[in-house]
DNA sequence: CAGTAATGTTTACAAGCGTAGTCGATATGA
DNA sequence: TCATATCGACTACGCTTGTAAACATTACTG
């Protein structure tokens, strides 16, 4: 099957980048689907060695971005992701894709490959992947 | 006198973060294998819409990171790469790999085959590699 | 030898990021 | 009802990045 056109992603809003702290946060919320500030603090706070405040801020600078929207619930705010993290996986993967490897994503298998950075574990994985595909 | 200033604290490998425009730069570096500021120049400027200036800037923040290294050439410098393309590209493949699929790789490739990013091409080159990784 | 062109160094400055404190409003418990 | 604990908003501040001008030095040309 080929590939070409498929859905189309974004609908022309900004393309606001999401910081590494940002991503972080991020991920907590694609994880539950929705969270508070307080929630996000307690999933991560401890492990990046943040405080509330900071969990605050890059909640605000998300709902800024529009990566996520705010639904008030007595007096705090629930958060939820605007957009999918398959769309932002796949575009971190493609800058990557395109910027190291000349957009070809065989090169970047091809480099994992050669600096033996898979396992063969993922090798058979990948082969499994391939053969799924060819049907 | 004791400790002198705290900054480099690892040994020598500094994992000094490259950016986006410092990459572009290191990019013409690794391809001719040496070159001055305003061969680099010459090589990005028109296509970034960067001044001379501003290739200098980067070419000296690469030079305080370590990425690369200065020879004298009469008035100018040659710069030459510090650390080899092969370790960059891996390297920032491998941050990819481990903020965005929990270190796997094979996690990678299953996202790309699932969002169609990969061209037929691209499914019988990886097919290939893997055959060769077999013997 | 003096003027000029080329080159690296210094300085600049706005925007983005990481990290967090403070403030004003408010829900809540006593 | 009143103090208190919370919560989001606003403010802050140093560092990095992108982008570049100004400056000092020096090699070369006439």
């Amino acid at each position: 099957m080929a590939k070409s056109d498929g859905k189309p992603q974004s609908d022309g809003i900004s393309p606001e980048r999401i910081s590494e702290a940002e991503h972080a946060v991020m991920e907590v919320i694609w994880d539950r689907g929705t969270a508070t500030a307080a929630e996000v603090c307690e999933a991560v706070c401890e492990k990046r060695d943040w405080s509330l405040a900071t969990v605050k801020t890059l909640l605000s600078r998300l709902v800024q971005k529009q990566a996520i929207a705010t639904r008030p619930d007595g007096r705090r705010f629930i958060y939820t992701p605007m957009i999918e993290r398959v769309d932002y996986v796949g575009g971190e993967s493609r800058r990557l894709v395109d910027r190291l490897f000349g957009g070809k994503a065989a090169s970047l298998v091809a480099h994992l490959a050669e600096t033996e950075a898979l396992s063969d574990d993922d090798l058979s994985e990948i082969e499994d992947i391939l053969k799924e595909l060819k049907r």
